[in-house]
DNA sequence: TTGATATTGAGAATGAATATCAATACTATC
DNA sequence: GATAGTATTGATATTCATTCTCAATATCAA
């Protein structure tokens, strides 16, 4: 996918991921790739379609963007919070509110453990309605 | 999408059905409404593609089947119990286990109301490697 | 048996996401 | 600052899951 590079070499500075990296770090929730293109291409950008999809996928890479799918559309958010962590989206206007959850990550941990999975991973998301929406 | 029908009339009952519901309670994990369609035509029957979409996206509004998205791909498995309820999925061979958790219930509704959030619904699962791979 | 209509399915259409690949932009190095 | 090596870009084609179309057919209540 997109890690530093098969040969081990840093990620080049371009204004097309700068670009991406502000335009997500402006929008409150998750947004789709395409979403944001078209949001880039409104304010005059000529950014390219793939591009955003790898900037995107590249910054998910690096942990400065969470992902999340519904309704099989990605999407992605800025990220601040390093580490582990899970969100409350609001599923009219897209407002996100990111959580922790040590009982949740013990839970998981447990389940999986008491059937004989191992290498667990767990998706948890919380959907609602905001209270402005 | 397929509620009852929009006159209230009830689901007729064909064998293109009944297939789907069968083929689908004899595999073990979650299955792709693609992957299933192929088991029916190689069993030698001439169900069309979409009603197998048809018929699986029936079968989880009716409750009669789970459905959860992975990578962008919606797959169904048979569901037994009735009520909510999660899971836990080998991501090697599909093989996986219903599970309950009334803590993770209450945890969801907590976070919720904690941050004004109404409606609360949530997306949990759990997966890992079985102890067969 | 019959009529109203729900269901089916082959093929077309949709739409997100990815692959191509020549042109271009970064960066380290001199 | 000039240069070379290569990562990045993007218009375009392509993939692929899922949905739509609509005429033909099957179901079921009466
Ligand atoms: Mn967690
Ligand atoms: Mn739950
Ligand atoms: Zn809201
Ligand atoms: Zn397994």
């Amino acid at each position: 996918m997109s890690e530093p590079t098969m040969s081990g070499a840093p990620r080049r500075r371009t204004w097309q991921r700068d670009a991406v990296r502000d335009a997500l770090g402006e929008r409150d929730g998750f947004v789709s790739a395409q979403a944001l293109h078209a949001g880039l291409r409104e304010a005059g950008s000529p950014i390219g379609l793939a591009t955003v999809y790898r900037a995107l996928a590249d910054l998910a890479a690096d942990g400065a963007a969470d992902h999340l799918q519904v309704e099989g559309e990605a999407l992605y958010r800025a990220c601040g919070s390093s580490g582990h962590h899970h969100h409350l989206i609001c599923r009219s206007c897209g407002k996100t509110v990111e959580i922790g959850a040590a009982e949740v990550e013990a839970w998981a941990k447990a389940v999986a453990a008491e059937h004989g999975f191992r290498e667990a991973e767990h998706v948890v998301d919380v959907f609602g309605l905001c209270s402005d929406c």
